[in-house]
DNA sequence: ACCTGGGGAATTTTT
DNA sequence: TTCCCCAGGT
């Protein structure tokens, strides 16, 4: 297969130049992931690279698997056989992977367990309890933004403690000191971590360093402009003296600062890289001029961005549709309405829909709209199957068998089922626990030799701690699922959440699905790391249901219609960024161009003119992105009688092509093809003409 | 130690 | 509106 077929000129160019640094700044739409994956080809088939000598970065899991799938497409292969694949996955993943190598020379054990927000939440609330602080002065949740973003711009606590002025900071700063020593007696590593690690790696081990120096002969990032201080070191340390590093992205796209992420990385690029080889691509392939059009007068209110065109061969399309609604009720019901009507129509599946929000809370009230009308729908983000309670529990049981050092893990399901260990008990053990040289499994074992715990209490650590060994033992003999069953069975789990309630019945569910899940993986610390990393946008949307996500879980994606809801001042742009500064607020005109450059053929855009938040009303006007966006786009607002007329029209049956039609202003004429709600009529006066299936009228004779 | 209900806070975005 | 936390009763 010709690997540089399906591609331009550019393109082609930024696959060939295989030596040497290559960024690859550019628009929305213009093909770069594409470029990447085709290169990612070029190398292992053209230059004879072996997989494992390149290094791919993606921004999420899902990403990954996508390019694992099309680059095996392109080489013929299967996609599941890893041996044929390159280092690919997110940064995160990728430094798992390495910290399980090598991170023993640097003190970190090859079974190390790693924490989410969740647990890192309530590692910090054992770390305020034990100094005192109480959690009315300094909220869980603050303290554990602070640190992440400290790590993040890789500050230690120590760093933080003589950065620390205000007696706020102060605190802070010795709740980010014993967090991290609590962390490490469980020897956990956070999301932070994981990067943090793998640069003191590099930089303490040069021989290290060296060696995976040597590895990677070629290194390729995607989404370059959302890469984080901590990342950009890592890429750094890796990059050997060839310096073959192909990095893409758009600064326009850039949607994580909050997280850390600093798209000046990108634009410094060939600065850290001499001799870089920049290569625009221009041409956008995704979306109608009317939706480029729209989208590029939004970005191009921003001051700080780079300089790009973007064309397209494409025609107009239909505009940008805004629609104004009574309130959110109304919003979700439009959406939901229109969709099934286009599906009606007969041309489009629900699959090639899209609805975009601001905020997870918005996609309640799609939810409602849509579970009324039968509308089948998928949300992506939201509430990770992995989050729920029952799954989580049992991954603490899992992690702690795993890792019996694992304190959250251990006080997550001390007493769940209920055993009658209670919050003092526990605090008794644990206290016990770490003066003593004994890791968590074992005090349990030795429980006895404790005075300071009741006898009751005594005997049913006792218990747990035989059970939780009988299955400790088992783990390399048996898969995750087995494992999963033991402890199913011997803790009585499932009779302790079939409790009668409604909810009982789906948390059942849920503990099939994590089996059945787990039943694709061989061992323990691989199932583990899986759960770990999994993001919410990781979840597969099908053909079958129209897809629901934020505007940041949307990017990367595509889809032929796209609709973006509560696009109102204090919503998007969201009223958070108000008082932050004009940064924060092109973080949000960006966020909008995400979202609107996600789509094909239709873009839809809806406000409400009332709102409950919070259970209150509230009134905001539209978004000034509406304004900005100029004058291609069509205003609906909901008493006009254009609704109503969608309304007749959407009872008709779907056009057929060979069907006859009049139109009230071409006369009569034949449907020749059908792409979306386009309609190409051959007419008998003779003209071809391509019509929106929504505007034009059309009438069946 | 466990359960229940009342009161108050909560929503930006996530690897 | 929903969820989470705490107080008080059992
Ligand atoms: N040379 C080409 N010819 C035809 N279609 C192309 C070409 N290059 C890319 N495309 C198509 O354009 C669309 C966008 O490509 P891709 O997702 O790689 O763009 P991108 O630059 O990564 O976008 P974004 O930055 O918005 O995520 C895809 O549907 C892809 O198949």
């Amino acid at each position: 297969m010709d690997l540089l077929e399906g591609l331009n000129s550019a393109q082609g160019e930024a696959v060939q130049t295989v030596s040497g640094p290559v960024l690859i700044l550019a628009g929305a739409g213009s093909g770069k992931t594409k470029t990447l994956t085709h290169r990612i080809a070029y190398l292992i088939a053209r230059e004879a690279i072996y997989p494992n000598e390149i290094l791919a970065v993606t921004f999420t899991n899902k990403a990954a698997r996508e390019m694992r799938e099309r680059l095996g497409a392109l080489l013929g292969q299967d996609s599941t056989n890893r041996g044929f694949m390159p280092w690919m996955g997110t940064f995160h993943g990728i430094c798992v992977r390495m910290l399980r190598i090598e991170g023993e020379s640097i003190g970190i054990p090859k079974n190390f367990v790693i924490y989410d927000e969740d647990d890192r939440q309530g590692l910090i609330k054992q770390a305020m309890k034990q100094l005192s602080i109480s959690e009315t002065e300094i909220k869980a949740k603050a303290v554990s933004g602070i640190i992440s973003s400290s790590k993040n711009e890789m500050v230690g606590p120590d760093n933080y403690e003589s950065l620390a002025q205000l007696p706020y900071q102060k605190n802070i700063a010795k709740i980010y000191k014993k967090y991290e020593k609590l962390r490490k007696v469980a020897k956990a590593l956070d999301f932070d971590d994981l990067l943090l690690e793998t640069v003191r790696l590099f930089r303490e081990k040069s021989e290290v360093r060296t060696k995976w120096q040597k590895n990677f002969k070629h290194i390729l990032i995607d989404e370059y402009q959302d890469t984080n201080a901590a990342q950009y070191h890592i890429i750094k340390l890796l990059v050997n003296d060839q310096h073959n590093i192909c990095v893409v992205g758009d600064d326009w796209q850039s949607i994580y600062s909050w997280r850390g992420a600093d798209f000046t990385n990108i634009l410094n690029f060939e600065r850290d890289f001499k001799g870089t080889k920049v290569i625009k691509l221009e041409q956008n392939y995704r979306s109608t001029g009317n939706i480029l059009d729209a989208a590029n007068n939004v970005i191009t209110k921003n001051i700080q961005r780079t300089d790009k065109k973007l064309w397209t061969v494409e025609g107009p399309g239909s505009p940008v549709q805004v629609h104004s609604l009574y309130d959110e009720t109304e919003e979700a019901h439009m959406v939901a309405e229109r969709i099934a009507s286009h599906v009606q129509l007969g041309a489009r599946q629900f699959g090639d829909f899209a609805v975009l929000y601001r905020t997870n809370a918005q996609s309640y009230n799609l939810e409602r709209a849509f579970m009324r009308l039968h509308v089948p729908y998928k949300i992506i983000g939201g509430v990770r199957f992995y989050d729920r309670k029952e799954i989580k529990d049992m991954i603490a049981y899992l992690r702690l068998i795993y890792q019996p050092q694992d304190r959250m893990s251990f006080s997550r399901i001390v007493n769940v089922p209920t055993r009658g260990i209670g919050a003092m008990s526990l605090e008794k053990f644990l206290i016990w626990q770490s003066e003593s040289d004994m890791d968590i499994l074992s005090a349990l074992n030795h429980v006895d030799q404790t005075s300071t715990i009741t006898a009751r209490a005594k005997c049913a650590l006792q218990t747990l701690g035989e059970k939780l060994r009988e299955v400790q033992l088992m783990i390399d003999t048996s898969t995750p699922a087995e494992l999963i069953k033991k402890l199913l069975d011997l803790t009585s789990y499932k009779d302790f959440i079939n409790d009668g309630t409604p909810q009982a019945e789906d948390r059942l569910e849920n503990i099939g699905s994590l089996l059945s899940d787990a039943q694709n993986f061989m061992s323990l610390d691989e199932f583990l790391e899986e759960v770990a990393l999994m993001s919410s946008a990781d979840n597969s949307s099908d053909g079958q249901s129209v897809t629901f996500m934020t505007l940041h879980a949307a990017k990367g994606l595509e889809f032929p219609v796209v609709f973006i809801i509560g696009v109102e001042e204090g919503i998007l742009p969201h009223a958070r960024v108000y008082e932050a500064g004009s940064a924060e607020l092109e973080e949000e005109r960006r966020l909008m161009y995400v979202g609107m450059t996600r789509a094909r053929e239709e873009l839809h855009l809806s406000y409400a003119e009332s709102r409950m938040q919070f259970g209150q009303r509230s009134y905001n006007p539209i978004s000034r992105f509406v304004t900005d966006m100029g004058d291609q786009i069509a205003i609906t607002s909901p008493n006009e009688p254009q609704t109503i007329h969608e309304q007749e029209f959407f009872s008709d049956e779907p056009f057929a092509i060979g069907e006859n039609i009049r139109s009230a202003a071409f006369g009569t004429g034949e449907i020749i093809e059908i792409d979306g709600m386009a309609l190409t009529i051959n007419f008998d006066n003779g003209t071809t003409k391509k019509l929106n299936a929504e505007y034009a009228r059309l009438e069946k004779i």
